[in-house]
DNA sequence: AATGGGAGTTGCAAAATATGCAACATCTGA
DNA sequence: TCAGATGTTGCATATTTTGCAACTCCCATT
């Protein structure tokens, strides 16, 4: 719609990859180096980009500023932080806190291990829709044309053994989600984490946000895992407290 | 520069401070509402806004990806993790980790205090340069002409009792900082705060960061934040490690 | 059910703006 | 000192962005 900003928008998401040179980035939309120049000047003043040395640009710290004030002001966010970090400084484990929009689940929170193996995982990034515990527990909530555009364009790669691989299946593992009020990833992400995830519900009830644990098998079988979910379910009700929901 | 990428930037801006109409931003940059649409189209198909609802645009999952991209990108932040979680979960109070970029103090990276007591601050936002404890420290480390330079666009706007409020006062306050390895910001921020920072340092033994500790003076009076500075320059100095310093 | 207002959307013509070019500047390493 | 690579600026051109006005859609009011 817009050709410069598109292009300038392309730049931001090249240089996330790394700081780059005039020229590369040039390459990247396929423009003069001074036309890019321009570009990243005016991104320079908003300080969405900072040079990097004299031959190099990288992101700038408006992009943080921005990116850490967007997330506060997520209520759920807030709301659910004292929850999240009791659960993960008394389990020790991994704790994400993510969000459906629009089509995507995205994690909004994180709560690193205390032990050394840890997952990879960012705040801000989409979680897969297939493979992931919180991915059902959100998707679970969702009325049921919502759920079919979104399923409409889902995509099923194999993962390890376990990931699930088509819609007919997906569906059979959210009716148990709802039966269960949690959600399970039996390592259908990864080989060696497994995952176990629990709605955060909002006044009127409905799902506002998806906590889950993961952690490595080599700490904790299957079984051990579910043995903390009495732990998880109490987090996920009390956060959903925080969040105005009313318990029944 | 480039007058369409300069409006779509302030939009960003604007959106940071919460949902806005169309009407609304048309007015922040003032342009027709059909420009405004454009500009929010080409931001919403790179994922740097969403609509929220049918009225309302707000700031989209890009913004998060990138930032926490980004900041995983600063070596700094990945190498002094462990050593400041652990200071953190040890004492239990408020860590912070900035870094000095082209005049300005940025907090990268924080780990919240187990207190009810909180500071207000986060990832992203700049420190003020004259009265917090991480600015002493960077600043105390640039060369002659940047600090000058620095020193010439500085304010001393009196924010508490303490505050220092000239460049004389404040030069002299680097020199002690250089003299004792260590900065302290005596309440001169906020009145029922203090804190205490050291550097991290690199190869060449330069300053690559701060590393702060925040503590409310109900907790702990400024004797008792003191006793804690060899817990915070072990911290500096196990984070310096990790970055390639070689202690002499 | 009809009416009116508010908000968003589209096509088009006008013009302001972004672009590529070529010349110039700066830096690095031979 | 020179060659080459990289970054920077002024200018003319035309592409892109803009505002306009008409249109649609949705909601609230009569």
């Amino acid at each position: 719609m817009s050709q410069s900003l598109d292009r300038a928008l392309t730049l931001v998401s090249q240089l996330a990859t790394g700081p780059k040179t005039l020229d590369e980035l040039s390459g990247v939309i396929g423009v003069h180096k001074s036309t890019t120049l321009r570009l990243l000047r005016t991104l320079e003043s908003h300080r969405f980009v900072q040079r990097d040395g004299v031959h190099h640009y990288r992101l700038g710290t408006a992009l943080f500023d921005l990116a850490n004030l967007a997330l506060e002001e997520r209520d759920v966010r807030r709301a659910a932080e004292p929850a999240l970090r009791e659960l993960n400084s008394r389990l020790g484990h991994t704790v994400h806190l993510a969000s459906y929009e629009d089509g995507e689940v995205i994690y909004i929170d994180k709560y690193e291990s205390r032990h050394q193996m840890r997952m990879y995982s960012r705040i801000g990034r989409r979680a897969p829709l297939h493979c992931t515990a919180v991915a059902k527990i959100l998707l679970a909530d969702l009325a049921a044309p919502a759920l079919q555009k979104v399923l409409a364009g889902m995509e099923f790669p194999k993962l390890t053994e376990n990931t699930i691989l088509g819609p007919a299946a997906y569906l059979a593992e959210l009716e148990r989600v709802r039966a269960n009020g949690y959600a399970v990833d039996n390592s259908e992400h990864e080989d060696f984490i497994h995952c176990i995830a629990a709605p955060i519900r909002g006044a009127r009830g409905e799902v506002l946000a998806a906590v889950s644990m993961s952690v490595p098998k080599v700490l904790l079988d299957y079984d051990g895992l579910l043995s903390h979910l009495p732990d998880l379910l109490a987090t996920a009700e009390a956060a959903s407290v925080e969040c105005g929901h009313v318990p029944k």
